[in-house]
RNA sequence: GCCCUCAUCGUCUAGGGGUCUAGGACACUGGCCUUUCACGCCGGCGACCGGGGUUCAAAUCCCCGUGAGGGCGCCA
């Protein structure tokens, strides 16, 4: 049984890298029939929080991902916030201090950053080791240790050899003997460290497969040796790369946009959202730009992840959201804009409701324009702006013969009994027959005097959804005596 | 300083020794359709980071360089 997981860390917003990790993760479990498991590591007692924890899971279940296996669900291998698995790593801390693969530690953060300090001005690789922390671990201090009630911190003793593995990305990675030096696996508030916790826990809910993002593959090394000092199974890793800004930089808030919740804002889709994040290091075995969560499911695989950074481009992003807006349901599309709709000013919650007939044909005209939801207002005006147009200039006989066939037309109305599109056609057709006037010109100028625009949605719609007396008393207003 | 990773049009990518005068998509651009804009359709522009090897043959394999990203934290 595949088992995978995504492992947030609740200090904010989930952003779009996590959520191409969450992503791919989802993909991965589901295309094999595995579980996917949520995992809170909140072990930064100073950035987490339940709220952020709150938004990211919100936003994974906005994206449409589902865990089997979470802090809120449960599970067989639980707890599954890190907080609540403390003493779990001190469990596990103390059988490697017993085998000697770890040790206790009596300098003090500040000693060891001085140490740090130290060796990189020497020019030496920051590396520790037993014999270093030695000076420090004197009965004085260990009486003062017990006095004021510290623990001391658990380093892992890092075997200096060499180390490698298989990346379902990368290849084959190779660390060099005496890559790293002895590194923290339990703080002195014993609160355990990000790549002890995360082979703990991952060896313990039984994970398979790791897809995670390639800042971690350094990381990889210690975990592997964490693991080897266990003798446990080392699950396949898969890294994926990373997510770049539009300048080439790691993608970051002051490139604007980056959180899940942003985009939602923005108007976007989920599975649109979900199809280009996904995008963004793997490509479909058909090179297709536009699927379904299930098609990606179906075709997902780790053979064709791209092992080079990506840059994050919303101009695409955005086309591909235009995409979906254009097939989704009309309903759909309607139900999503209703908020950016009140929020405009426009039209309230139940005006909307009480319209909603009406509101779907609007947005129905407007939708193939938009690439975004929260567009969609700006381009509903047309219907709402009251519309004073001034009296056509009727000084050369093309205008005239315009002016004509538009007050032919508002005659022909009045008589009208359905009120259709269809109809509408009809009767402009046949009031051009009439006089047979210029026919681009009557059409811009028709949309001149109905919306005081140029450009906008199909004029029938706007005809249609303007309403008899609207468009009778404009045109009237427009064409004047004659 | 040490370690690891990455490098194809502006962007996302396909391609993993001959099928590559490098394919698709976004963007840009020309045209068609249409009452305008948009949508859609048809075209155009546009790339294998540099240098060495290996080979009959290199975008593809190897080495060096360069550039970019990450790690070396009692952050995750």
């Amino acid at each position: 049984m595949i088992r995978v997981r995504f492992a947030p860390s609740p200090t904010g917003f989930l952003h779009v890298g996590g959520a191409r990790t969450a992503l791919y993760n989802y993909f991965y479990a589901k295309h094999y029939g595995g579980k996917f498991i949520l995992r809170i590591e909140d072990t930064d007692i100073a950035r987490s929080t339940r709220e952020s924890e709150q938004m990211v899971l919100d936003s994974l279940l906005w994206l449409g991902i589902t865990w089997d296996e979470g802090p809120d669900v449960g599970g067989q291998y639980g707890p599954y916030r890190q907080t609540e698995r403390i003493n779990i790593y001190k469990e596990y801390a103390k059988k490697l201090m017993d085998t000697g693969a770890a040790y206790e530690v009596y300098a003090s953060a500040e000693e060891i950053k001085v140490l740090h300090e130290n060796l990189m001005n020497a020019g030496k690789a920051p590396h520790y080791s037993k014999e270093m922390f030695k000076v420090y671990d004197t009965p004085e201090r260990r009486d003062d240790f017990e006095k004021k009630g510290i623990k001391p911190a658990i380093f892992f003793n890092m075997p200096r050899k060499e180390y490698s593995f298989n990346d379902g990305i990368k290849g084959e990675i190779k660390f060099k003997k005496g890559s790293l030096g002895d590194f923290a696996i339990l703080r002195s508030n014993g609160f355990p460290t990000y790549n002890f916790a995360v082979v703990i826990d991952d060896m313990l809910m039984k994970i398979t497969d790791i897809i995670r993002g390639d800042d971690h593959v350094s990381n990889t090394l210690k975990q592997l040796a964490i693991y080897e000092a266990f003798d446990a199974e080392i699950p396949n890793f898969a890294h994926a790369s990373t997510i770049l800004g539009p300048d080439g930089k790691k993608l970051s808030k002051r490139h604007g946009a980056t959180s899940i919740e942003d985009f939602k804002m923005k108007g976007f889709l989920p599975e649109a959202l979900d199809n280009f994040l996904a995008l963004l290091g793997w490509s479909h075995p058909e090179g297709k730009d536009i699927m379904s969560i299930s098609d990606m499911i179906d075709n997902f695989s780790i053979d064709r992840m791209n092992s080079s950074p990506a840059i994050f481009d919303e101009t695409r992003a955005k086309w591909i959201n235009g995409h979906f807006i254009r097939e989704e349901s009309i309903d759909r599309i309607t139900e999503l804009s209703i908020p950016y709709i009140v929020d405009s000013g426009l039209m309230t919650y139940s005006q909307a409701e009480s319209n909603l007939k009406w509101l779907k044909k609007a947005v129905d005209s407007v939708r193939k324009g938009v690439l975004t939801i929260s567009e969609i207002p700006e381009k509903l005006k047309v219907y709402f702006d009251e519309v004073e147009p001034s009296l056509i200039d009727c000084s050369d006989e093309k205008s005239r013969e315009i002016a004509v066939c538009l007050k032919n037309m508002t005659e022909m109305m009045e008589n009208m009994d359905a009120w259709n599109p269809k109809e509408i056609i009809d009767l402009v057709k046949k009031a051009l027959k009439v006089n047979k006037p210029d026919r681009k010109g009557f059409y811009s100028c028709l949309r001149k005097v109905l919306t005081d625009q140029d450009e906008g949605p199909e004029l029938v719609d706007i005809i249609f959804l303007l309403g008899r007396t609207k468009v009778m008393n404009r045109i009237d207003k427009a064409a004047g005596k004659l």
